[in-house]
DNA sequence: CTGAAAGCGCTAACAG
DNA sequence: CTGTTAGCGCTTTCAG
């Protein structure tokens, strides 16, 4: 193995000038500079990232916690945890990926043993557990979103109230009257993660205002569901003409079964989701939706935490993306009664 | 921060001690083994990841590549990661996730800096670039998949021609004579992802050695040619009874198709696809198939980098999970003519 | 069965 | 602008 004291010998200086050349830490003229690249690559030296993380204290390497549990969209996963190790990349940063299974002995172990500088967590719940742990850590953290007290801990997500406003918002502007959120599976609601709640919240706050007449559903991200809730909904609302859609897989079948069950979208019921843009554009008919920004949540992230081990600038607390809505094939104005 | 020392000091021992103590490397007293544990456990001690990687050259982290390209379902990818953290933590080491995008460089630098002891690289092609620096990096690596060449390497995965000849073998003992595959999108096939080709491969060794007429259709996952290969299927093949699909986003869609154009499954059409069990069993109607294991894949992808790491026993160049067919409600014999 | 002590390879004062 | 040197915290000979 080639080492740094090799490359020293090589270039004619010491190591700690061969340190700081790589580091930039120190002012380094331009010949010496020169002369230390030619050797480092000559004799491919390649800095042992043990020995730095010993004497720097710090690994660069960003800990990423993915949760594994029923009712959250995989894709949704995925697109996440690519994006915060690109983004990590670009910072010189890589990524330790571990599973929320591991719960908040994971994360000291991972923490306490310096194997990582710092850490992401996914699928925060309002009374998320790993809350103390966070704030004494001594390492700092980010999390993808809101959890009820976020005081002393940085957040970031999708405004996701501000969605469900959007949405309704959307609605009543084509003038529908009475419309419907077909939510997440029960159990997102029961474990109390915040950001189904907040849609709900958002969707009855601004039907309220608008005096439209609003439900909530909760459903399973199953495809007999889909005809389940399709069916409930036309029996209990007969005048019901706008949904909104909070449940990625259940969007394509949900309207699936409202065409088999006799109504057009948009002609007669116009349908609108929160969900990842590839999903709203890849079904049949292309669903008007504010996006779930799954990779710009993931830089965002990921620059949060790079700020917070920089130590210099302090960052917000709260990072909440506002809505984009794009108006798509699904929805159209009420039709004449 | 607490470190060797000051648990050897509260115990009453040498560091060397404590250490032999926590890695077993050589026998201890059980009284003494009790008094480090102890103060261990008073201490909260936690050995510094980087101060050990230095010093005994193993950092106890794996690296994860994963694909991102077009083409791979993406629930697969993730099932796959987790169950390749979860078995990795098993044996006590950790995974660090890589992009493909990274390339061979980045596979070089996690190597040679000793982040990683050793690599796990998803979506191998038949002549994958990357073969060559495997072969010469001084760290074992398992390749998820086949390429043309595997020597010296270790690779694992389903035994995908024998999937396919499973699947054409179940459909001929059903009496089906004329049989289609419903393939990965193109550019899967242009880029020679092994899979692909060997399900191909299977396919059509058994249906000639049944004496079945066969066709292959490459196809992309968007709903819209789901529908296009059920017409053009039909057209070309009215006397198709047996369609194996292998291609994931399409298969529900596919099926959907057909019914739309008045066949029934599996009255009229047998359908069985290569595919993850959840999903076979989560179609509409439950598709008879061919699992794909991502989570055992993975399992034991780390189970032979571990044994590789472990030094003393060689382990198997190839391995080839038997495909292992489930009977649903998708196939049914042949109506009478 | 246990201790003492020599590094592992790098960074960051400190000194010039 | 550059060199010298003292650790970073742990593992592992070597010695007993």
């Amino acid at each position: 193995m080639v080492k740094i004291t090799d490359v020293a010998r090589h270039a004619g200086v010491s190591p700690s000038t061969v340190s700081y050349a790589l580091s930039g830490k120190r002012p380094i003229s331009e010949e010496t500079r020169r002369r230390v690249h030619e050797a480092i690559h000559e004799l491919g030296y390649r800095p042992h990232a043990g020995a730095r993380a010993l004497a720097s204290s710090r690994s660069n390497v960003l800990a990423l916690v993915i949760p594994l549990r029923a009712g959250i969209h995989i894709p949704v996963v995925m697109q996440f945890a690519v994006s915060v190790v690109t983004t990590a990349r670009r910072y010189d940063h890589d990524v330790l990926l571990l599973t929320q299974e591991e719960g908040e002995e994971g994360l000291r172990r991972v923490a306490d043993t310096a194997l990582v500088d710092a850490l992401i967590l996914m699928d925060v719940q309002l009374h998320d557990p790993r809350l103390p742990l966070l704030r004494t850590l001594e390492r700092p953290s980010v999390m993808i979103g809101f959890p009820a007290s976020s005081e002393g801990l940085t957040c970031i997500d999708l405004d996701f109230k501000a969605a469900g406003e959007r949405c309704v918002e959307h609605l009543a502007g084509l003038g529908h009257r009475v419309v419907a959120l077909v939510g997440s599976p029960p159990e997102v609601y029961v474990r109390q993660t915040a950001f189904a709640q907040r849609v709900v919240q958002g969707f009855t706050a601004a039907a309220d205002r608008n005096g439209l007449s609003s439900t909530v559903h909760p459903c399973e991200a199953t495809p007999g569901s889909a005809r389940a809730v399709a069916e409930r909904l036309l029996r209990e609302q007969p005048a019901l003409t706008g949904v909104v859609v909070h449940n990625e897989p259940l969007l394509e079948p949900l309207i699936d079964a409202f065409e088999q069950l006799g109504l057009r979208v948009p002609g007669d019921l116009s349908v609108t989701a929160i969900c990842p843009d590839e999903l709203a554009e890849s079904v049949r008919v292309p669903v008007t939706s504010v996006a779930l920004p799954s990779a710009e949540i993931g830089t965002r992230a990921v620059e949060l935490l790079i700020r917070k081990l920089g130590g210099g600038s302090t960052v917000p607390e709260k990072t909440l993306l506002p809505p984009r809505l794009t108006a798509r094939a699904s929805t159209g104005p009420r039709a004449a009664p």
